[in-house]
RNA sequence: GUGAGUGUAGCUCAGCGGUAGAGCGCCGGAUUGUGGUUCCGGUGGUCGUGGGUUCGAUCCCCAUCACUCACCCCA
């Protein structure tokens, strides 16, 4: 016997139920970034190696031991794209739009790491980014934590905190981790094994340890806020004036690092503790090196990404949006000639009304196993269509969410009923 | 990559060393062309997979795959 197939570990399907919400999750995002005219980028799934390792950074956990990646048949190294912005960079600069003026792009799609899978974490995961190049004052990073905020609020996501820190220019944190690994050298016998493995490879990033003892090691380190360069320094209370005076609410964490090495300056992390282990929503910051690590001339830029899965999990939908899934009217069909004549109809309505959706019943039946297939489909109404109707050219309505009598009308009469009944129901605007 | 837990019908789960059950779902029916409630009947699983112990394994042991949670990592 053959062997199940199943779906590979940690890559999920998504089935109708759950993907409607994807849809009206998506377009809530959408819609969100396209009003502050951020306009979408689509880059392949599939890239380089090369362009991982060098803009991810070759010492963190993405690019050693999380990547997908594998040889082409011509010998070239491959990997599934871990995240969305080193592609954005490359296609911009293959494309010289990096050199046309500051840009705005969004982009949303898979993304693969070879992690464990647990909650929260899948190694096919979904995350919606947003990116700007080109712009170096902190309006714009105000402007990325502005829109995070607008989609959670659209959302009606409430327990979220959002963290931030600098991490100053790059020449500042070359200094600080001196001055870090100075410290944490002086203390060597109480690191764990992981920060000493750290302290050669990416000692910033035994900052946000979550191991109590090392926090507390931390404790009294020299906080990386003061070794930051004046020009960062000003940038940071610029960008805190802002979300200040926005009425946004933050908490400085001075800990705060993320896992990929281009950030400079600004970073931010949104969290919830309603997720468990993994309650980082949406994370971004500045990168005003990567451009140029990826061959580009030296161009500032801010950018952030949120993880799908993780948001959905925040995320209810009412009836009415989930309802989106099912037919507002189902098509009773007794007898050859109201087949024929029933599909017609159901095409021209839907030549004059291009979202209606109406669902064809298939495969016969009797009345009584008609209606019990429509009302199991959640459709509003019953569109009836019988031997005596097609002879007279009229159709029967009959509600089947409310109290009401059932009626017959004449087929030409039909466009202009079921506007009237679907004008008050919510969601007629397409996904 | 490390540790722990789980895997029985489409779903939620019970069960037992002698080859399985419930609820829900699904299909059909309750006389003429009408759903939701009710009633009746039916469909449904080689007990994740492979091996071992045993007269015999869904149950015990080993391996493997998947899921879950934590570490780790990060969105």
């Amino acid at each position: 016997m053959t062997e199940k197939l199943q779906a590979i570990r940690g890559m999920h399907d998504t089935l109708p139920d759950d993907a409607i919400k994807w849809q009206l999750l998506e377009q809530t995002i959408k819609s969100t970034l396209q009003s502050y005219c951020y306009r979408e980028i689509r880059t392949p799934i599939l890239e380089k190696t090369e362009l991982f390792s060098r803009s991810i950074g070759e010492a963190t956990d993405i690019v050693n031991k999380e990547m997908y990646t594998f040889p082409d048949r011509n010998g070239d190294f491959l990997t599934l794209r871990p995240e969305g912005t080193a592609g954005c960079v490359r296609a911009l600069l293959q494309h010289g739009l990096i050199n046309a003026g500051p840009q705005r792009v969004w982009y949303h799609g898979p993304m693969f790491r070879h992690e464990r899978p647990q909650k929260g974490r899948l190694r096919q995961f979904h995350q919606a980014g947003a990116e700007a190049f080109g712009i170096q004052s902190a309006e714009i990073d105000a402007e990325m934590i502005l829109m995070c905020a607008r989609i959670w609020n659209k959302l009606g996501i409430k327990d979220v905190q959002l963290q931030l820190n600098s991490l100053g220019s790059y020449a500042s944190r070359q200094k600080y981790r001196g001055i870090l690994v100075d410290y944490l050298s002086a203390h060597k016998d109480q690191l764990d094994e992981d920060s000493i493995n750290r302290l050669t490879t990416n000692p910033l990033r035994i900052l946000d340890s979550k191991n109590p003892e090392m926090q507390a090691l931390l404790q009294s380190a020299p906080p990386l806020l003061d070794s930051i360069d004046s020009e960062s320094a000003d940038h940071f209370a610029t960008l805190r004036a802002l979300l200040n005076s926005n009425g946004l609410d933050y908490e400085i964490n001075p800990r705060l690092v993320r896992g990929l090495d281009y950030y400079n300056r600004t970073v931010f992390e949104w969290t919830t503790d309603k997720l468990g282990a993994q309650g980082t929503l949406c994370a971004g910051g500045r990168y005003d090196d990567l451009v140029e690590q990826v061959g580009g001339k030296a161009t500032p830029g801010v950018g952030f990404a949120m993880g799908l899965e993780r948001i959905l999990e925040m995320t209810g939908f009412s009836n009415a949006e989930l309802g989106l899934n099912s037919p507002q009217i189902y098509q009773v069909l007794v007898g050859d000639a109201a087949l024929d004549n029933g599909i017609k109809l159901a095409e021209r309505l839907r030549d004059k009304m291009p979202t209606l959706r109406i669902l064809m019943h298939c495969g016969g039946g009797s009345f009584r196993s008609q209606f019990k297939k429509a009302d199991k489909s959640q459709a509003d109404y019953a569109l009836i269509l019988g031997e005596e109707e097609v002879a007279k050219n009229t159709v029967n309505i009959k509600p089947l969410r409310k109290d009401a009598e059932q009626y017959e009308i004449h087929q030409d009469d039909l466009l202009d009923e079921i506007t009237n009944l679907l004008q008050p129901i919510q969601g007629q605007t397409g996904l």
